[in-house]
RNA sequence: GGACGGGUGGGUGAGUGGCUAAAACCAGCAGACUGUAAAUCUGCCGCUCCUUGCGGGCUACGGAGGUUCGAAUCCUCCCCCGUCCA
């Protein structure tokens, strides 16, 4: 079975430890997966990505779909050969693009509408579309076309969106159904509903009835307070299926991982490490270090005297700091590296907490350190 | 020696009588970033005072004088820089 998702350990808190098993790779759960929009982690060649210990990439339906074209990815054997990452991939659908484009972009039940952020050019994406596209690229997670809408959202239009998602997502997995591989690529399902407990409710149920194979929590961490995020979140995974994998999309602070694993959340993904690196936020065990400020001019010291990561071993945050004001490509590079050490070492540590059935205190010993900066 | 052109805030460089503490860009300082329109974006960026307000005072466009209600802007002289002619 190419698929397969096992619950390994189920802590007190609600945290499970699990194992994802895909076509290209076993995933061990919780986990944390960085996102590489345009088939690249910005900043990181593939190799590093294996140093690190990456066990799964994100790339995204809409942007592949532009550049350089699904069709010319799938003549290319799929994405997997085409950007070298034999590993597993997960594609989201260009839901959140319906979100983060909204001047570009028009919904209706049919689809949506998009004018290209590159070009201009006008492009429709209908979930049957996207499920083509997904298909093509041949990520072994691919999700369902969502309307993610934004934060606070009255219950009217969180109502609209979530019904028209749950409809998307009947369409999605019908399409996938005569026109996909379940051996080869895995649909996952997404519960929108805003902030609304009654909405997530009802939307995860019926999700639920269409019988994906994971499910994913989409149009959280947009904005509403982290207590809320996590309220919602822990409504909606007790509500699904024990047995299937959980995503939480598009989270969070390093701090906050935690908080979604209590929640029985068992994958997350995040642009935070990567693209607060190239703006020169850098997660450290003290909270954030801005290596732009004036403090770290002359400072030896590494990023973080307790990560161990190749960065924090050879570099000072006054060399740092310099190539970032210099505008060197190495800057985004190196601080890419440490900022997503420094994320997959917490899944990593989260992990063993779970093993050792004390992930709350651990959570809430890391939360007071990272909330905060370092000396 | 002569003829032109030019000297503006840390830098480049607009501005050619009031709306100018002086555009824009850079540098500098600080902040933001959550399924990536992001190596991006935002704020500050002469000194000083306070009741922090589209607040008050002071200083400022090579120097010194002058014209004017008012000058970075006009006039006079001087200093400096560039180009050309002797």
């Amino acid at each position: 079975m190419a698929f397969q998702f096992e619950v390994l350990q189920i802590d007190p808190s609600g945290a499970r430890l699990g194992r994802l098993t895909t076509p290209h790779g076993v995933i061990e759960t919780p986990a944390f997966m960085p996102v590489g929009t345009a088939a690249a982690i910005k900043g990181l060649p593939q190799a590093t990505l294996e140093e690190l210990g990456v066990q799964i990439l994100l790339a995204n339906t809409y942007h592949l779909f532009l550049r350089p074209g699904h069709e010319l990815i799938r003549e290319l054997g799929g994405l997997h050969k085409f950007m070298s990452w034999p590993h597993p991939i997960l594609t989201d659908s260009g839901g959140y693009q319906v979100f983060s484009l909204s001047g570009l972009r028009q919904v209706t039940d049919d689809g949506v509408t998009f004018r290209s952020h590159l070009d201009g050019s006008e492009h429709f994406l209908s979930p049957e579309k996207a499920i083509e596209i997904e298909i093509a690229l041949g990520a072994d997670i691919i999700m369902v076309l969502d309307e993610c809408i934004e934060t606070p959202a009255d219950h009217e239009s969180a109502s609209k969106a979530a019904a028209r998602t749950l409809n998307w997502a009947r369409r999605c997995r019908d399409y996938f159904a005569t026109h996909g591989d379940a051996a080869r690529q895995s649909l996952f399902g997404i519960v929108q509903g805003a902030t609304h407990s009654d909405l997530r409710l009802a939307n995860a149920d019926q999700l639920v009835d269409l019988d994906f194979p994971g499910y994913a929590v989409g149009g959280l961490a947009v904005g509403e307070p982290h207590a809320v995020t996590c309220e919602i979140t822990a409504e909606v995974t007790s509500r699904l299926p024990a047995e299937k994998p959980r995503y939480l999309m598009g989270v969070g602070r390093p701090e906050h991982l935690g908080d979604y694993i209590l929640r029985g959340i068992d994958m997350m993904d995040c642009v935070l490490p990567t693209r607060s690196a190239r703006h020169g936020y850098l997660f450290t065990h003290q909270g954030r270090l801005l290596i732009k400020n004036a403090r770290y001019a002359k400072d030896p010291r590494p990023i973080d005297e307790q990560c161990k990561c190749p960065v924090c071993a050879r570099y000072s945050r006054a060399y740092l700091r310099h190539l970032f004001l210099a505008n060197e490509i190495l800057a985004s590079i190196l601080n890419t590296h440490h900022n997503l050490y420094f994320y997959l070492d917490i899944m990593r540590q989260i992990r063993e907490a779970i093993r050792l059935r004390h992930l709350a205190r651990f959570c809430s010993d890391l939360q007071a350190r990272l909330d905060n900066e370092p000396s």
